[in-house]
DNA sequence: ATAACAAACGTTATATTATAACACTATGAT
DNA sequence: ATCATAGTGTTATAATATAACGTTTGTTAT
């Protein structure tokens, strides 16, 4: 369930910045953006990251060390993610396919192993690259 | 197709380690590894681990910046990968299973978007672990 | 065999990503 | 009020990865 929650002030503010972007931001990037607010350091980006994540606002892409917006409702705090990325201009997208989901969460490994999570990415070229 | 392949000095160097390990490799630790071989540097190793990737002799676990030798035929040099990791001892298995695969090969994304290449990682805890 | 090219190498330096550690400050519950 | 928990600010450092440069080795074409 997508709860309504309070985040702290550094925790909004990197949300906020996130959440503006057209595209994954990657951690450094988003402190060079945030010094003017009075964020000087590294810790700080890291110790909101990790809370927003946690709290399925925002997902790592883990390929590109980046962070992006959540577009589904908080992906059952970040639990099932899968993402489409432009190999060319970097374009990422997350993708929500409920059959894909449902496939993935429901996959059982003959080893065994109860899954508790997953991330999927997805590498080509978008629309507008494929065309070029 | 898996081909034959011959790799230079340091990259059979590289991928002999990375086979014999039990587990994910990390590249630092590779370098530490190496050492009485010759080898000095960072680049080294990441050049040799480049050129394994490419070849589809080894993947990289992105959630663990670590590498591990793949288990399958070399996996269409590198375009289909999935691993099931234990949050607990942090074991990597690869996955290879053939509906799995295919079904998300054939996965096509809603947007338009053409996939060269996935990669997916499970989380949860192992057997042993679970049992713990 | 030798010229030309590409791939691999060795090395130094540096960039990028991420965490450790510590002291301090708000917040909220009992 | 006191206690616990979460958040903050800061300095330092660890871990991961690439740039740039010149040299060497291996391959291919003539
Ligand atoms: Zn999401
Ligand atoms: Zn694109
Ligand atoms: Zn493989
Ligand atoms: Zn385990």
């Amino acid at each position: 369930m997508a709860q309504t929650q309070t985040f702290s002030k550094n925790q909004q503010i990197v949300l906020d910045i996130i959440e503006k972007a057209k595209g994954p931001l990657k951690a450094y990037s988003i402190l060079f953006n945030v010094q003017k607010k009075g964020i000087n350091a590294p810790q700080q980006i890291y110790r909101a990251l990790d809370k927003l994540i946690e709290a399925g606002k925002i997902h790592k892409i883990e390929s590109k060390n980046a962070f992006v917006a959540c577009k589904n409702s908080n992906c059952e705090v970040s639990k099932a993610t899968a993402f489409s990325i432009c190999e060319s201009c970097e374009i990422v997208d997350e993708i929500s396919d409920t059959k894909l989901s449902k496939y993935l969460s429901k996959f059982n490994h003959k080893k065994g192993m109860k899954f508790r999570r997953f991330n999927l990415e997805f590498f080509g070229l978008c629309k507008k690259c494929k065309t070029k």
